[in-house]
DNA sequence: CTGTCGACTTGCTCCAATTTAT
DNA sequence: ATAAATTGGAGCAAGTCGACAG
């Protein structure tokens, strides 16, 4: 490792640059989506093919709103090439130490990832064309040119630090050279490359590793048990077989739960420390004892030193993995039962579940305020009112700028209405007395005294309690969504052909449960009525569904938390699915690049998209009805969404999950070029650029490279390893908020690469140019501090103040001090100022939930004493309890 | 194969609660 | 203390993908 880093120059400060370095996946430039939601604005390149995104709810009113200039050109960014050795998720050098020298991966690697270089995006601006970025320009030029004078020195610094300190324990850790079998399918049925196949790499090496050295880690069986399932292919039977081995050992605590199910509980309780939360499933308070002993530690250290909070957290958590060790062990074993049977797959999710049901929204109020309809108040009935009160409400919102809108709310209101009503169009209606209603009402919401507010959540609190907790095969889990949907119009996103339309009230007749057969079946909670259906089936984990009043073939399902062991099984199996992908990653590349002259369209086809999957991190793209959103990945993408820019440069614009808008230009090999070209050609521009391909064929190719692999695992795996790879690179020594900062770079990064937007705050521009005005004003200072200096200095008094009062005379050593100061001010506040900037459309929350594996975030917070919860909130600390106890050398 | 169904994951926005700045 | 900014998390839409029927 330490050699391939040393062999490496620039990869250090590719990591580090947001700006400048090149970053291969990194998506220049988030485009605003926001942008769009002015629709006549929006729409960029001739090439799109579905416009719009029209996304919008967010101004309030209607028009133009204030943030029309989202369009931030960010700051060009600038990759160069050197970059692609970082973003492409190049595997973790750790990793690759095998067998082959550094070098050779590096080489093997490197026709695919050098050549890919992002290219900075050109376009983006241009593109979006969207609405100027006159406005900002001014200050943007100034700005930009400073700031990025600070970034790359910032980022020197990063990148500067020790590329080799773990490293070296990893090294060792890793090197155990075992070849297993598994491999052989793979290697033979890929055509490798001489240096792909040096590469390889064991495929069972790094699961090995950490289980063999680690033994006391997890000390969980259960855990090896399922990382060895996971090299075999998925489905086998074995797995069950295996599965069932272990669980059938345990099988009499599985029984025992389902008769009684609170006998498990107690024993666990009395295992672990007595703490009364009966209401946290055992599996939390086992991990918990972690995560809260820290917190409670690291807050009040927080305040005091840096220093010390690190050395008590650590020691603190020490104590804890201790401890919870044993814990874990214990309940490890009842646990185990539950969590097997769930990991083989279509198999039983759980064997005892008791839950109440669901709660309905309370049925509607009338409040009696008239519309009017040409300027005349109107009688309606309490559901014509209740639905134009639907209507009403969303007034300010974009979607009243949508024809489709108002055109399917208009279609289901009417017949409500009825033939011969009054009100005979939609655009003689005046809905603002509704309207002003219900702002009133929010305002005097708002108004409520702490007092009032408190009782009244105390009160819903007291309603949904019993509703919140599920009991599964003898543990208390949190419930996710127990509130059925209240009725309302349908907010379809984008150009959602049904937006608009009346999402009518769910019954409970409309509702199947789904509970355990010994369980009390939830009484109905309106009288007269009763459950559409009641199931016992524990192959599924959803406690109630219902179906989809938009779309009558889709479901809406009530599924336990994510804080739920169930939950966490499924997660945990997910990244392990990823890592496993590690060691397949390099034939798997090897064997689509050489499929990109395959004469073999079909073949052809198959490389490039597996190629564009796992270099630009898209989706698979499954098909899509013609009522709804037309929006497009991978598989789907037509040929006027990408544009072959010569020699070898591929500019990607469409519209993706959500309808955000995906704008990359990046730079590819040739053959891809070459092949994209002939995809392309003879079709028109909404054709399918992939015609012999969809995504079940996609999957199953991809299943043949290795066992359960789909196009989703890309996604996982290039981002798990992004942030590996970053963390173990850019963490130097220093303070937790310098780490923090370290930590929060690389998961910018991976929303990038994955393209997670998020809209501009309404208040964005006005926050800016405070900052703005702030830093001008301290300029001022500077200035002056800096005549008063040189007067000092030659023994004149200071200049007078705005108000013409003498200053205090200082002594040029304090004046020194002062202009220092201020300086550090300055850059500081500009500093934040192009982060936040530059994080204006990016989210990064969806990548900590989705595709960043715990572990190493939890490990890094280990080796680096940075205390997780300042990484991780409530609900992800319970979220990822199942890698609490991860082991501090833990790899990705 | 293909299409549909079914289950489950992913993703963005809104709004209230909390934190931070003034 | 108040206002502004940030964060947490509910809410629900929109994906992915496996199973299975025809």
């Amino acid at each position: 490792m330490a050699v391939e880093a040393s062999t490496k120059p620039n990869a250090v400060y590719d990591f580090y640059d947001d700006d400048d370095g090149p970053i291969v996946f990194k998506r220049c430039n988030p485009a605003s989506r926001q942008n769009q939601g002015n629709s006549e604005v929006r729409k960029p390149s001739p090439s799109t093919v579905n416009g719009q995104n029209a996304h919008g709810q967010k101004s309030k009113t209607a028009v133009v709103s204030s943030m029309a200039s989202p369009v931030k050109s960010p700051p060009p960014s600038q990759k160069s090439s050197a970059s692609s050795a970082k973003a492409s998720p190049v595997k973790s050098p750790v990793s690759n130490s095998k067998g082959s020298t550094p070098l050779d991966d590096r080489l093997k690697l490197s026709p695919l990832r050098n050549v890919s270089t992002a290219v900075k995006e050109v376009g983006v601006k241009d593109d979006n064309g969207l609405k100027s970025d006159d406005e900002d320009s001014e200050d943007d030029k100034p700005l930009s040119s400073r700031l990025r004078g600070n970034t790359n020195m910032a980022n020197k610094g990063l990148g500067a630090s020790k590329a080799d300190d773990f490293p070296i324990s990893k090294a060792d850790v890793k090197s155990d050279p075992e070849d297993s079998d598994d491999e052989v399918p793979l290697s033979s049925r890929i055509p490798k490359s001489n240096i792909g196949s040096s590469d390889r790499k064991p495929i069972y090496s790094n699961e090995k590793k950490p289980s063999v050295s680690k033994v006391e880690q997890n000390g969980s069986i259960l855990r090896q048990k399922q990382q060895n399932s996971f090299s075999m292919p998925v489905k086998r039977p074995l797995d069950n077989v295996n599965s069932s081995g272990p669980s059938s050992a345990k099988k009499p605590k599985v029984s025992d739960t389902s008769k009684v199910v609170k006998v498990k509980q107690v024993t666990v309780k009395a295992e672990e420390k007595a703490d009364d939360d009966d209401h946290i499933p055992i599996a939390h308070r086992i991990k918990k004892l972690a995560p809260s002993d820290n917190k409670l530690v690291s807050a009040k250290a927080t305040k005091v030193k840096a220093t010390k909070v690190t050395q008590s957290v650590s020691s603190s958590s020490k104590k804890i993995n201790k401890k919870s060790k044993k814990v874990v062990k214990n309940s490890q074993y009842s646990k185990s039962t539950k969590m097997l049977p769930g990991s083989g797959d279509g198999q039983k999710k759980w064997t005892t579940l008791v839950h109440n049901g669901v709660i309905f929204p309370p049925q509607y109020t009338p409040h009696g305020v008239k519309m009017l309809y040409k300027g005349k108040e109107v009688d309606l009935t309490p559901e014509q009112e209740e639905v134009a009160t639907m209507f009403a409400v969303m007034l300010d919102t974009d979607y009243m700028q949508k024809p489709k809108f108002k055109e399917n709310f208009w279609n289901d209101w009417r017949k409500l209405l009825g033939r011969n009503h009054v009100i005979q169009k939609l655009e003689d209606c005046d809905f603002r007395p509704i309207y002003n209603w219900h702002q009133d009402q929010k305002e005097k919401k708002k108004q409520m005294s702490s007092g009032e507010k408190k009782a009244q959540k105390e009160e819903k609190l007291k309603q949904e309690e019993k509703y919140m907790w599920a009991i599964v095969d003898g543990v208390k889990e949190k419930v996710g969504n127990f509130r059925v949907e209240p009725p309302g119009l349908f907010r379809g996103r984008g150009e959602h052909p049904k937006m608009g339309k009346l999402k009518k009230r769910i019954r409970p007749s409309d509702i199947t449960i789904n509970i355990g057969k010994d369980a009390l079946i939830p009484e109905c909670p309106v009288p007269g009525e009763s459950w559409k259906e009641v199931k016992h089936d524990n192959t599924v984990t959803w406690l109630a569904f219902w179906n989809d009043p938009i779309n009558p073939k889709e479901f809406k399902y009530v599924f336990l938390a994510a804080s739920s062991a169930l939950k966490g099984q499924s997660d945990k199996e997910k990244y392990e699915k990823a890592r496993k992908l590690k060691d397949y990653i390099a034939s798997i590349r090897a064997a689509y690049t050489k499929d990109f002259v395959s004469r073999d369209i079909t073949r052809r086809q198959i490389a490039v998209a597996t190629y564009l999957i796992d270099k630009l991190a898209l989706r698979a793209g499954n098909e899509k009805d013609d009522d709804e959103a037309d929006t497009v990945g991978c598989c789907t993408l037509k040929v006027g969404n990408v544009e072959c820019i010569p020699p070898n440069k591929l500019k990607f614009d469409f519209l993706g999950k959500d309808s955000i808008q995906y704008v990359n230009t990046v730079e590819v090999e040739l053959p891809v070029y070459k092949a994209i070209g002939q995809f392309q050609s003879g079709k028109q521009q909404n054709d399918d650029l992939f015609d012999k391909l969809d995504t079940a064929k996609l999957n199953a190719h991809l299943k043949e490279l290795m066992p359960g692999l789909t196009a989703k695992v890309f996604r996982t795996y290039n981002a798990s390893i992004t942030l590996d790879d970053m963390l173990n690179r850019g963490t130097k020594d220093g303070d937790v908020a310098e780490k923090i900062v370290v930590y929060q770079q690389a998961n910018k990064e991976v929303a990038i690469i994955c393209n997670h937007q998020r809209s501009v705050s309404k208040s964005h521009t006005t926050q800016m140019s405070k900052l703005t005005e702030k830093i001008e004003e301290l300029k001022v200072v500077l200035k002056d501090l800096k005549i008063d200096l040189d007067r000092a200095r030659k023994g004149k008094p200071p200049m007078k103040d705005a108000d013409g009062k003498r200053k205090r005379n200082l002594t040029p050593e304090v004046l020194e001090r002062k202009i220092a100061q201020t300086n550090a001010k300055i850059e500081k506040m500009e500093r934040d100022m192009q982060t936040k900037e530059d994080l204006k459309t990016v989210a990064l929350g969806t990548s900590k939930i989705n595709y960043l594996d715990p572990r190493i975030t939890v490990a890094w917070c280990k080796r680096h004493e940075v205390p997780i919860e300042k990484i991780f909130n409530k609900s992800l600390l319970a979220k990822f309890a199942w890698a609490m106890d991860v082991d501090p050398e833990f790899r990705f």
